[in-house]
DNA sequence: TATGAATGAGTCTTCATTCAT
DNA sequence: GATGAATGAAGACTCATTCAT
């Protein structure tokens, strides 16, 4: 009565079956994405690590471009709820310090999430449509600034920061280095373990400022 | 009796004949770099440009990823030297407003190469051909740093500093939120006014520290 | 038990339930060729005309081929019954006039009927099952010949006509203008007033004759 | 110097080089274009039968419809070509023979052009294509129209054709019925001698008219 | 028997690279 | 050395047909 399920994802449970290879269709763009550039990215090579034919896609997907907007939506939200874990609260050890849990989780982001963006750059078609869909969600642009905003503002109100302080300008100066030691990363190749040495050292001059 | 050259380089004077064709292709590709991503130009639009035929790149280049190495690094210097223009310097105007120019100054120069390096990240082959090529030429990633910290040294020399400060931090803390904003650039569209009007607050917000 | 009826042609009484669907399928197939082109017409957009799923039609047919030419048959029919609506009967009126409208009413066949037959000839196999088929119905190409032969005979007889008259040759004297004005009015894009406006001069010249 | 020719066209000569194989591909088209239905003609077929390879006609032509509306056009120049020679004067032998030798060199033209013509309906914006490069050369549709009219005007001076008769309108009955039994010829696979065999008759009725 | 998802061969088109001239 | 046409491997997408449920 229903039709058959594709060999892939046979033997799935707790999916709806309708659904259970277009899911499986994104797990694996998502796949790709994490070792290859979105320019890399066959449909081929999609349904083949999804184990289907090469037309399915189709039956799911208006084209190759919606299916992976729907991966890479997949991978922010992905990345962006890892940033979350783990963030310090206002008042607790040192605003140094936490700040530069902050720049620290930052990098992560930025290290996991710059091949794909940058890839994205290419293929301006491709960034356009992922850029409404990500507006269209609850995590835009400003999802993963918030956070800080909103440890800032709490430091501001306990007296460990200071009241006239631009609080986005200050999130701008934490995450925009992580960003810039993100990018030395696959550029330059530096390892981990040297731009994260960083961050604190960034973090200490930005807290204490550069007057004499 | 001389080989033939190519109609486009005829009349050039003062150049090794057997190089003239060479540069005039690195010309040609860099135009293109400065027009569109690096994805899409192909091998016929830079013979088009250079006005000679299809197959004459490869009488010069092992591939076309050779040519386009060649003109990306012609591009990155010619941005380099425009960086260096009109820097302030120590002693002049006051620090914040000198550390503003040099983070307008970073923004422009991520706004003209961004595209160009992230379209580079799509392409490992030819990034690592880059990279490999850039740290032989006398202006490595170090290159754009340099005046920045130049300044910053005379600027504790006059004493307008405090001297324990972490000079190479402070470089990190203008590029890297010029960085982020360049990328929110062509991410999100946000105009040109937009993202430079942010600067000063980050620049003041950096001079001042945040301790209460 | 009796098994299950597709949803659509659910509730459709007087029919054998086993051919409802069957019929139900051809009808579908038959709006769409009244809407375009037989190349255009895939098997999922007569299952969704139909409101059945895809796969339904390779119960009642042996391809995609059984069932268009089962459509088209039906098609023809109807336009062929359409034909014999409204035509001049011997004695009536004069015979230019009653001439003029059976061209009218082939200039009007032939509109309806031509991108569907021309469709046909694209697709070789489907036009000799069309053929076989037409041929075993009551109405073979002659089925449309036949109202004009009858009439003429009838006006031969009230001695409005040449008794001598090639009866076959007058009807391809009719409906070839017809045909050919109806082919112009799809390559050329003739309006069908324009169209319409000529079969009265051309009726009048053949009764007529070109003799001085 | 020159590069090098496809081994196809090499040997070729009395050509402008640059064109030879741009020439043959036309040639290659035309000549799939007599054999089978144009919506079955695949740039593979082409290439193949050209002798090269799957790419080049892109280097000759925009795309796939290009090439065939070049095709397209010669085959109906040629069609057209030959349907001038041997047509007969006015004044010489009688009206009558001589109509029956334009309605026999209508009958093949239709002959040669139905299939073609009929399968291009079903390609419609090959066939717009095919419909503005016509109206662009000297020969539209009006062009095989000409020589009857003109044939016809050349009579009614010589006083053999009532001088108040519709030119266009004889035009129209001579090919409408050529059209007619070409048409015949390919739904019902009528030979051509029993077709034209009708042309006489038909002719001869047109001439006399239908009155008593 | 009806469902409709899965299949996969086949279509047009692009483009880096080669090579006869 | 220069020319630029020829090559052919890929790539995205369509759709008649099958078949597990």
């Amino acid at each position: 009565m229903s039709p058959r399920r594709a060999k892939a994802v046979r033997g799935r449970v707790g999916d709806d079956p309708a659904t259970a290879l277009r899911e499986h269709l994104i797990d694996s763009a998502e796949k790709l994405l994490a070792e290859r550039q979105v320019s890399a990215i066959t449909t081929r090579d999609i349904a083949r690590t999804a184990g289907v034919s090469d037309g399915v896609l189709y039956n799911y997907f208006a084209d190759k471009h919606e299916l992976l907007v729907a991966a890479l939506v997949r991978r922010y939200a992905a990345v962006v709820a890892g940033f979350d874990r783990d963030l310090p609260s206002p008042g607790t050890a040192t605003v140094e310090e936490n700040l530069a849990i902050f720049g620290l989780a930052a990098l992560e982001v930025v290290a996991q999430t710059l091949p794909t963006a940058a890839g994205l750059l290419s293929e301006p078609a491709l960034l356009h449509r992922f850029i409404d869909e990500i507006h269209r969600q609850p995590f835009g642009p400003q999802r993963m600034r918030q956070p800080i905003v909103d440890y800032l503002a709490g430091e501001q109100q306990l007296g460990r920061l200071a009241p006239e302080i631009d609080v986005e300008a200050v999130v701008t100066l934490i995450m925009g280095p992580a960003f810039m030691l993100g990018f030395g990363e696959h550029i330059g190749g530096a390892p981990r373990e040297f731009t994260a040495a960083r961050i604190p050292a960034i973090i200490r001059t930005l807290v204490r400022g550069l007057s004499p």
